[in-house]
DNA sequence: TAGATTGTTAATCGATTAACAATC
DNA sequence: TAGATTGTTAATCGATTAACAATC
């Protein structure tokens, strides 16, 4: 086809990739190169077909009989999901979450660089966590205007969220992942994930009251 | 019906029942005592439909015309989703993100009481984290076992994610809340959430690359 | 009563699963 | 060629959305 494909991608296919991903990642260690998605589908769990389907989006093509090229369908599945390019965000709540966020370096390989945290805390600005340097609060929206930042991830409290929310917005960002347990007021063109942990834990909690023992 | 439903609740019920609580905190808070449907809906953008049935797995009754008391629908979310017990885990891994989870407060009201923390480094065995004791992991499995503890957290790197969720269900431990960025084989009564960041960041991303600008 | 809201049943939509044709 | 595997189309399933009856 001569123009993009406007159909959006399923979520799930998007949350499935780099579960995907993980696994090449294993059986490229284990020096293996070819794949099928039978192979892939009684790892994970997921029928063979969905496989198939999933890897579809990616742009891969591969080969009746023999399978997938391990490595190639790695490239693809970075290259669709953007893990080549880099996209910079700003981290806002460096508390103990916020912390760990700004520490973990699995996001590096996916394309994100959180380039500086903020907080309120006249005792963690101007320090530096994780190599981070963290700025207060007020110039954040200031910086993400300047710096062309567009994306922010949110570890405060509950309660100063939204605030926080809207000063991102105020300076640029339009895609904000939300680990704060309160849903955002945002306009239409912001995009937001949220994290909730006690939405997964109460499904969690519900597999196991309705487990078989 | 004299015997109890053996219809499995919808996951996006699970989950959007604590924002639903979440939200009747704040409208708590300002000192409302009844909501309708509409209300919800208008908030966090689910139809009021949605609401309703969400609302009417938890075993509430609304009144025509007026709504929901707050303080009981509150009551009835918390009930249902089992906030009103105690169920001890144990966390594997106290990294920067195990930290975090262990000094995260918001569990306490949501019944879950992670009692230890399990880790193999010398310098962090034997100390105390947010004021829970790190004990080295060669001991969780007998310790799940005497101590009962049936849930497991676990925020180890990938590479040892399997080992750690194989002393887990050794010592009776069957519901494992993953945050590892690897799946896990696990007998069929164990149940396992996974947490993975990077599906959601994969989420976020292909949102931004599709939003209207 | 009239009207707002709940509760329920029916229709729609989208993802999963199954069936099958194409291909190396 | 025969058979394993991909790719695609059709059927199923489950959640969302719409329609409407019940009720205070």
């Amino acid at each position: 086809m001569s123009q993009p494909s406007t159909r959006a991608i399923p979520e799930p296919t998007l949350r499935r990739l780099p579960a995907y991903h993980e696994f090449l990642k294993k059986l490229r260690a284990q020096g293996k190169t070819l794949v099928s998605c039978t192979h892939i589908s009684e790892a994970l769990g997921v029928y063979s077909t969905q496989v198939r389907k999933d890897l579809a989006v990616t742009g891969i093509v591969g080969r009746p009989k023999t399978g997938y090229d391990i490595v190639e369908l790695m490239r693809s599945i970075e290259s669709f999901l953007g893990w080549d390019d880099r996209r910079s965000a700003f981290l806002a709540g460096v508390g103990s979450l916020g912390s760990a966020i700004l520490g973990y370096r699995g996001f590096e390989s996916h394309g994100l660089n959180i380039v500086a945290g903020f907080d309120t805390d006249p005792g963690i600005v101007g320090t530096e966590v994780h190599g981070k340097t963290i700025l207060h609060l007020d110039r954040l929206t200031g910086l993400a205007r300047r710096m062309h930042v567009h994306m922010g991830i949110i570890t405060v409290p509950a309660d100063v969220a939204q605030d926080v929310a809207d000063r991102m917005i105020a300076g640029g960002i339009y895609a904000i992942w939300n680990f704060a347990p309160t849903s955002l007021r945002v306009p239409d063109n912001v995009v937001v994930q949220n994290e909730n942990l006690a939405s997964s834990l109460a499904v969690l909690s519900n597999r196991i009251a309705n487990r078989e023992p």
